[in-house]
DNA sequence: GTCTATACAGAGATAGAC
DNA sequence: GTCTATCTCTGTATAGAC
């Protein structure tokens, strides 16, 4: 394994476990077992090797889900895949990474640029697979999966954040979701009839609501 | 003003601008327009102050906020009140304050305290405004408001990080959400025996949920 | 309670030998 | 590419005068 291949892994690691302020040159050297100086011969600076790192790991990331998540047909399959992150989250960490970038991106342009690489390629990939999953569901044509899946995407960010500080309350979030998720997919028992009267109400209230956005505040 | 809040607000104020790195001893007393040791003999150590800063700055919107979340009746109103916040969060920042000392509980105890302290304060709140606009729709009996207040909670610091580093991209998301909320008030039209049907499919899927995770994975 | 002064550790970063 | 040595800055924290 390489030096950068090293100061990559432990970045990644030191991102996770300890956090921003855990990964300090002489923190994340000492870590891979090299000197400190070579932070700045790779990657010119600390926040350099941080870029690097977190774009791996993402890219690393998104890929090892990418057969998964193109598989997913239905909400419920995608909960689960939501489910399995979290439980590999514990050991991987990617989430918090990009949590640990995002906060640091405050004073940082280069976490910044960072922080959006991480959303947007999250992001694309929940898209695509909230398009297919919605399409059969009252939801496709009301809602925007882009947009969709830009909340899904913070939405996890802030749920690893937590579990890092309370996981038992996590697990009840989760929970929680889940029901929520039996619930749309359960909307498919009704009569066609009854879904174009539900899509049509909430298509109203979506109108109205745009209107007033439209006319701004 | 005493020089104690003079150094909360400012710890406040700092955390929610520049983040975690941008509030040192000497950062936060330049910014109140005090000495920097002032911080020490107040608070202890700088943890300590960032803790008392969040607590107070938790406990004053929480406050601020327990009127009109005991008014909200519906669940489009509480999407309505959640813009509210999202728009007041641009002046006062509550929110990434706590965004900001989640990240940096990885390593200090004190702040690990303070983000838990301020994620069951709102947790808490937002449970009972749950609990009593789940009450007429299908989700009443089959959600814990204890665990979607979590998920509420925890999906909001992760939209309001992501919004410090892609504002257009939030607002795309909080449309998408607002569409979600729509169709679930919009089942309010459906005929009772529909939505009976309904809430015992997806009964049915939660409890085999249940089962599984009973058994362990 | 507030200030000055200071100790000391750790940070980022560079120079130069190898 | 890698290491040692070092510069400089910023951070936390304390002592002691006022």
């Amino acid at each position: 394994m390489t030096t950068r291949d090293k100061l990559l892994d432990a970045a990644a690691a030191g991102l996770a476990e300890d956090g921003l302020s855990g990964v300090s040159a002489r923190a994340v050297a000492a870590r891979a077992g090299v000197n400190q100086a070579l932070v700045f011969y790779h990657f010119g600076s600390v926040s350099g090797l941080l870029d690097a790192a977190v774009r791996r790991s993402v890219d690393l990331a998104v890929a090892s889900y990418r057969d998964r998540l193109a598989d997913v047909a239905t909400l419920g399959e995608l909960l689960t895949l939501g489910r399995d992150l979290h439980a590999a989250e514990k050991r991987s960490g990617n989430v918090l990474q990009m949590a640990q970038v995002m906060t640091g991106a405050m004073r940082d342009d280069t976490l910044a640029e960072a922080a959006r690489y991480a959303m947007d390629r999250w992001s694309a990939e929940v898209e695509v697979a909230l398009r297919r999953v919605l399409r059969p569901t009252p939801l496709h044509g009301l809602v925007d999966p882009r947009g969709l899946a830009r909340a899904v995407s913070a939405g996890f960010i802030g749920l690893e954040l937590h579990d890092a500080v309370d996981p038992d309350s996590v697990e009840e979030a989760l929970v929680a979701l889940d029901a929520i998720g039996a619930l749309v997919s359960a909307l498919d028992a009704l009569p066609p009839l009854a879904v174009r009267a539900v899509r049509g109400r909430a298509r109203r209230t979506v109108a109205r609501a745009a209107e007033r956005r439209g006319l701004g505040s």
